[in-house]
RNA sequence: GGCCCCGUAGCGCAGUUGGUUAGCGCGCCGCCCUGUCACGGCGGAGGUCGCGGGUUCGAGUCCCGUCGGGGUCGCCA
């Protein structure tokens, strides 16, 4: 080694004892004769005297990160001169020599954490990003995944789990993203997708006898980006078998008893479970946020015979927002707006007066009986102001349950130390196949159905008989974790029979051929006593950015891309030469009579 | 793909109803300083105001387009 210690790590015991460091100069104070040097290595910092005599050389004009090796003797620090902000900082290590082993340029922008900087920049030289200290830096933030990843492995090695690699080059998996694709250079116009999940491959390994699998696995999906999601992500990918849907949810229990313990957090075990379409009624979301109880009230049947055309509707709901009865009229202009943002025609809203009395526009619209119990009936209070959404069920209740949040966000309800976590279960096998992009306009043909989770989700067995005549009532064993009101995981029985499972396919509209065509491997490998199996994937970035308290999990990952799915430090993607194109062979015609490509229909992308 | 916000020195930002030489802090460069710890003092350099077009006597400022970034809806386990 270059060094006989880390620099963080000494202490007044260390007194007397001659040290080699090694790490980058955090700051130096020079008082001409004598200069203050803060050595900075992964362990923390340490302050360097260095005098005039070993100044010399190139260690003369040390500047901001400089790489040095330091060789001195740790002192004492006078009492006055302690720095009780410094877990070093009892002592001083007066160097006897100091040794450049790498000079730096001047720094495109200071690693001191108190400096404030853009993520742009960051990115671009995140190298430089990842050095900065402090417990809420990236670089922190990367020795806690790595802590996290620890914790969990932990847990699946004791209960018998074995860690298992698959493909990044394959086939398309059955998520429904749009797939990133690889030509493949020794078959010309044949091309590799990267894994929207290992699901496929780890179904297949249940297959195999493996019985439990795992896996922190990376993840490919591209659709547009956000802040909770990159084109690249990872998941800890786990599948069992011979388990029950309770099975899999006590792992999920224990995982993330382990991985908050990382954080010295305590978390209570059983989670509260809750069904989908009661998550869905009380509070419009599938991963409702419970660190607050506000809770959306049906008023569909209270507002049966108003003479209030808006409300004559499929569905009417609402949400109060307490205290919000004596927002200014512009601020109720605000929530219009903010409701047509998300494709609403906007908020009804209704005001509590201090006496009680209803004020707003809708109040001057409904009968007088409906205005005598309206507030009684969705929980008002005097000054609290009431919001509506009318019209189809799910659209209304999206509506209402981000109203919800945004309620929450700007009253101050929700206690941010809280970690609430639940079980959303019981969620439909199916949906109409157009109900996402329409958002409640219902006009689907028979058969146009669509898995809510993925293809291979087992129906709840009391519904295997109707999966035909009634899609829309069957359940799955499916389950989502909620923390805080992000899934971060989610996981299902899956179907092992091959009977169920053409069945499944065939609701879904994928007719025999198709489904040999995509998933043929996998039906076939039923074929040969497959296990019952279950599993589930939890959003690792998502988990981690959690854990780390910051809102991206661009913080979480070592080097992340930004908007459009670009890297900023390596600048990828980048134009290819023609060589490569040619030897690639992503100009290859296929020939007329080729099999419908792979990732057809409902994976096929659509170009913008 | 829709909508909103941002783009000014290496970094973070200010820049008034359009007005003359575009500022501030940090950093950077030089000199000084023997107990500082985000040291201090003196001096200095550094700007296609993202890019293109337009309006105007005059544009960092207003308009149109475009590129980049962020957010959000669509989309997406």
């Amino acid at each position: 080694m270059l060094r006989t210690h880390e620099s963080g790590t000494l202490r007044p015991e260390h007194v007397g004892t001659t040290v080699t460091l090694t790490g980058w100069v955090a700051r130096r104070r020079d008082h001409g004769g004598v200069a203050f040097i803060d050595l900075r290595d992964a362990s923390g910092i340490v302050q360097v005297v260095a005098r005039d005599e070993v100044l010399t050389g190139s260690a003369h004009d040390l500047r901001n990160e400089y790489c040095v090796r330091v060789t001195g003797e740790v002192t004492a620090r006078a009492e006055k001169d302690v720095n009780p902000d410094l877990p070093t900082g009892g002592i001083d290590v007066v160097a006897t020599e100091i040794e450049v082993l790498s000079e730096s340029a001047p720094l495109p922008f200071q690693i001191d954490e108190r400096v404030t900087v853009g993520e742009e920049a960051r990115l671009r030289h995140r190298y430089l990003d990842l050095r900065r200290p402090g417990h809420n830096a990236a670089g922190a933030n990367l020795r806690l995944r790595s802590k996290v990843n620890k914790a969990a492995r932990d847990l699946l090695d004791e209960r018998g789990f074995v860690e298992i690699e698959t493909p990044t080059l394959t086939r398309s998996t059955p998520e429904g993203a749009r797939d990133f694709l690889v030509p493949a250079r020794l078959q010309p116009g044949s091309w590799y997708a990267l894994p929207q999940s290992p699901q496929l491959f780890k179904q297949l390994l249940m297959v195999a006898g493996l019985e439990r699998y795992y896996q922190i696995a990376r993840c490919y999906r591209d659709e547009d980006f956000r802040a909770d999601r990159q084109p690249e992500f990872t998941q800890l990918d786990i599948e069992m078998s011979f388990v029950e849907q309770d099975d899999v949810i006590e792992l999920g229990e224990a995982i993330a008893k382990a991985v908050w313990a990382v954080k010295g957090i305590e978390l209570t075990t059983p989670f509260p479970r809750m069904t989908y379409a009661e998550a869905m009624a009380r509070y419009g979301s599938d991963k409702p946020d419970l660190r607050f109880e506000l809770e959306l009230t049906e008023c569909t049947e209270f507002f049966a015979g108003t003479p209030f055309r808006v409300f004559q509707a499929e569905y009417v709901g609402a949400v109060v927002m307490p205290g919000g009865g004596s927002q200014p009229r512009r601020q109720f202009d605000a929530w219009q707006e903010w409701a047509k943002q998300r494709g609403a025609k906007g908020l009804a809203y209704v005001t509590v007066g201090e006496d009680g009395e209803l004020g707003g526009p809708v109040a001057k619209n409904i009968s007088e009986e409906e205005k005598a119990g309206l507030a009684a009936h969705v929980g008002a209070a005097p000054g609290d102001a009431i919001f509506f959404a009318a019209g189809p069920v799910k659209a209304s209740r999206a509506l209402l349950g981000a109203a919800r949040l945004e309620i929450g966000r700007r009253v101050g309800l929700i206690d941010e130390s809280a970690w609430s976590f639940l079980w959303v279960v019981d969620a439909p096998l199916f949906e109409p196949a157009g109900d996402a992009v329409a958002a409640g306009d219902v006009a689907v043909g028979a058969g146009a159905w669509t898995a809510v989770h993925h293809a291979f989700t087992s129906p709840q067995a009391q519904y295997v008989d109707s999966l035909e005549s009634d899609p829309g009532a069957a359940l799955a064993y499916a389950y989502d974790l909620v923390c805080n009101g992000n899934e971060i995981g989610g996981g299902s029985i899956r179907i092992h029979r091959r009977d169920i499972q053409e069945r499944v396919f065939a609701i879904m509209g994928l007719t025999p051929e198709q489904a040999e065509e995509k998933f043929g491997f996998l039906l076939e490998a039923f074929k040969f006593g497959a296990p019952p199996h279950g599993g589930i994937a939890f959003g690792w970035d998502r988990i981690v950015a959690l854990l780390a308290g910051t809102d991206s999990i661009r913080d979480v990952i070592a080097f992340p891309k930004s908007g459009g799915g670009f890297d900023p430090l390596t600048a990828a993607p980048a134009p290819i030469t023609p060589e490569q194109r040619k030897e690639a062979g992503v100009d290859a015609k296929p020939a007329a009579d080729a099999p419908a490509p792979q990732g057809a229909d409902d994976v096929s992308p659509t170009q913008s």
